[in-house]
DNA sequence: GTCTATAATCTGATAGAC
DNA sequence: GTCTATCAGATTATAGAC
């Protein structure tokens, strides 16, 4: 059917907007998208952009799916990893972290948008986010799987391993100065998690 | 002498303006800063706000610089906890640890201009980031009295308060679901400084 | 579906009268 | 030092011809 192929070239050339919109956000930053300039590199006019997307906010909720799901197709062969039996668990967690963290780094814009709320006119829409949600449980059911079960554990990982890729984003772009603590901080982590029993702070007690 | 009344009187209303400046950035997000919302809540045009400053960007500075100079003076009581005797080692760095969380997660705001890069159009002053350097050596040497010397697990602790803190303003702003792991979060620190000799990734040598 | 034209707003910044 | 007037530019978005 022609309805078909039109809407599969629809659908192209909207992927095409989204891919230049990601070249655009790495050079200019991701505030700095502005439509003109991607209209330019699509070699439409920006006025015409509005016949596949409804606003600026409807792209950059295109970006934000895309990312997500790229996250989950990362994520995907760690879960296989994960199930074979015969990989111990330090690892598989030391495996997780490290790919967690080349994600993360390889692409800071990506990791801006996906990871921290510095974009105050996008919000994500509830078909995105339902995506991002579903890559969060994969991601947490791959940790229940190997023993990291109740959140304040999941908290504490989440926060160590955000805390090094963002100090690596925003310290050391391109270098390895926090990539090197990444085992560092994965077995500290075990090692507190087999230790702890849950405590709250000490000090609030005093 | 009038020349120096003359000149307090700039100055408190340079001051004013910065404490505006404040307000309004609490209000509508640091990039959201506008010199009209600013003239008009000191009461003055947006074109004279230029008698007291050369441009916007001078007034982000002077932003920066007074958050460095609260920062380093949030800190000096804790250098003088530091320098008592009595004290042991886990309970400063628990009480320092908590006054980190607690100095970034009070004001999102002079967090993501302090210790964020994410005003494009803005770079501290020469002047002002040598007041940031003064604070990070206050800091550094405040650690290095206690016996965290190396750079890499320096490094670390640093990667894990601010991943603390940013997964506390980000996505629980305002409660307490990662200001309860501070104390966790340090010992783990701790009992990890004292067992590792430093290592490197063990992955990378499979 | 793409274009031209343009609306409606916002921005930071400057010139010059008072 | 404060004002009025204005520049010079950006932004997203809409209307209507083709």
């Amino acid at each position: 059917m022609s309805r078909d192929r039109r809407a599969a070239r629809r659908q192209a050339t909207r992927d095409e907007i989204v891919a230049a919109a990601w070249e655009l956000v790495r050079e200019q930053g991701l505030a700095g998208l502005a439509l003109r300039d991607l209209g330019d590199r699509v070699g439409m006019k920006a006025q015409s952009l509005y016949s596949y997307f409804a606003s600026k906010s409807e792209i950059y909720d295109a970006m934000f799916r895309e990312g997500y799901l790229a996250f989950a197709a990362h994520n995907d062969d760690l879960v296989a990893l994960a199930d074979r039996v015969d990989a111990d668990t330090a690892t598989i967690l030391r495996r997780t972290a490290h790919r967690f963290f080349e994600f993360c780094t390889s692409d800071p814009v990506r990791y801006q948008l996906l990871f921290q709320r510095t974009i105050p006119e996008f919000t994500p829409s509830p078909e995105s986010y339902a995506v991002a949600v579903q890559a969060y449980e994969q991601m947490s059911e791959l940790l229940a799987g190997i023993g990291v079960r109740d959140q304040a554990t999941l908290d504490l990982w989440s926060a160590v391993l955000t805390g090094l890729t963002d100090q690596q984003i925003s310290n050391d772009p391109g270098g390895a100065r926090w990539s090197r603590l990444v085992d560092r901080a994965v077995d500290m982590l075990i090692t507190e998690s087999h230790t702890a029993a849950t405590t709250d702070n000490e000090s609030e007690k005093a």
